[in-house]
DNA sequence: AAACAATGTAAACACTGTTAAGATAGTAAT
DNA sequence: ATTACTATCTTAACAGTGTTTACATTGTTT
């Protein structure tokens, strides 16, 4: 889906003095740009240089670069979100299967987006000012994994006494953990990570046959 | 240890034209200002003028900014590392409190210290130029959990079939993902974190004394 | 005392995000 | 269709940034 070396082409012929897709085309432009060269690399004037247009109608937009840099983020976000949306709604999946699916979909985002990733993440959307929209669209995909946990303890596959928001907060953290780390090739080496998966898998696993106190 | 409000002073009588001590006070104020302001708002000239000096003297004492700013996540991983020592090297603590010790000391610093976590584990100085020194003491302090997990199996608590290196990866990740997440405030409530944690605690001793395949 | 290296400063460069004022083009109302 | 209006894009300017270059001061070694 992803093309494996983006085409950062230096403004395409417009004769438009309204664009007429900018919003998206600034958009499109940012991941290409943020991917190859990192979040650091991203300055509006390079951005709209790319898109051939002058940087200042960036600001009919996006109220600020961290505005712009926030819809980045949501659009990781939707992604991810889309994907787990899919493996849930499969009704011919079993639902240890789904777990396999999101847990190994959700890591593979997060290795190939890696600097998308970092920006998901990034400490400045969370914590600066209320970019609303952004913040939703997260938590968004974050309820899906209650919501797996949820059905677990629906059929009974899952002890009554666990608490679904507790597990899901509990792997969610694990499976942050693990990409993050990962994708910036911190401690895991890239070939273990698979192992790490298989191995936490398993431990899920006990836990939902044993169920224990 | 840390003051709640770090006092930025802007610069001090020093009437000496060799401070004497730059590369330790600029440190210092860095971390000062990134747990205030935030990372973004860090710029030499800012810190130099705090510390009162010229901007361009800490190009004496950092190769760039980039290199300083590796120098103060690299003292965060040091403070870490300490304090696991510290907590190994206790004689009279059985290995389970210290494992829990390890845990609620390290997200402590997290949430405590959430900016300078956050730069420790910023893509940039994992990824891009070789920061060696940094790379290297923050290797150290992952090495004591592996460390801990070889004494679990050594004193017979942990199956001998179990894989210390990969217990050790996996449980640092779900560490990871709980002090990025509750430092940060993205999903955990912080009042919720000591929930989550002894849940983790559970599951991983339930793992010890049932020492599954 | 002279030579040297370490550590400080000042000036200049290219680059950044942001704002303000004006140009252009689509759209709705008369 | 002409007018008014709004959305969109541009140019010019501003303050702030990291970094380099050349120079000043100090401490240390010969």
């Amino acid at each position: 889906m992803d093309k494996l070396i983006p085409n950062i082409t230096p403004a395409k012929p417009t004769p438009n003095y309204h664009h007429g897709n900018l919003r998206e085309a600034l958009l499109a432009a940012s991941v290409d740009l943020i991917g190859q060269q990192g979040i650091q690399a991203l300055s509006l004037r390079k951005l709209a240089q790319l898109v051939g247009v002058s940087h200042t109608s960036c600001y009919h937009h996006f109220k600020d670069k961290d505005a712009l840099l926030a819809a980045v983020a949501e659009q990781g976000f939707g992604q991810i979100s889309k994907g787990l949306r899919q493996i849930m709604d499969n009704a011919d999946t079993q639902l240890m299967d789904k777990l396999k699916q999101a847990v190994s979909g959700y890591v593979s985002f997060a290795t190939q987006n890696p600097t998308q990733y970092e920006l998901m993440f990034g400490r400045d959307l969370w914590q600066g000012e209320n970019h609303s929209q952004f913040q939703r669209v997260a938590k968004d995909s974050f309820r899906q994994y209650v919501y797996l946990f949820e059905q677990f303890q629906q059929e009974g596959i899952l002890a009554a006494s666990e608490n679904p928001l507790r597990l899901a907060q509990l792997m969610w953290s694990t499976l942050h953990g693990l990409a993050k780390l990962a994708s910036d090739g911190i401690f895991a080496k890239q070939g273990d990570l698979d192992d790490i998966i298989e191995y936490a898998l398993k431990r899920v696993e006990g836990l939902i046959n044993i169920s224990p106190t």
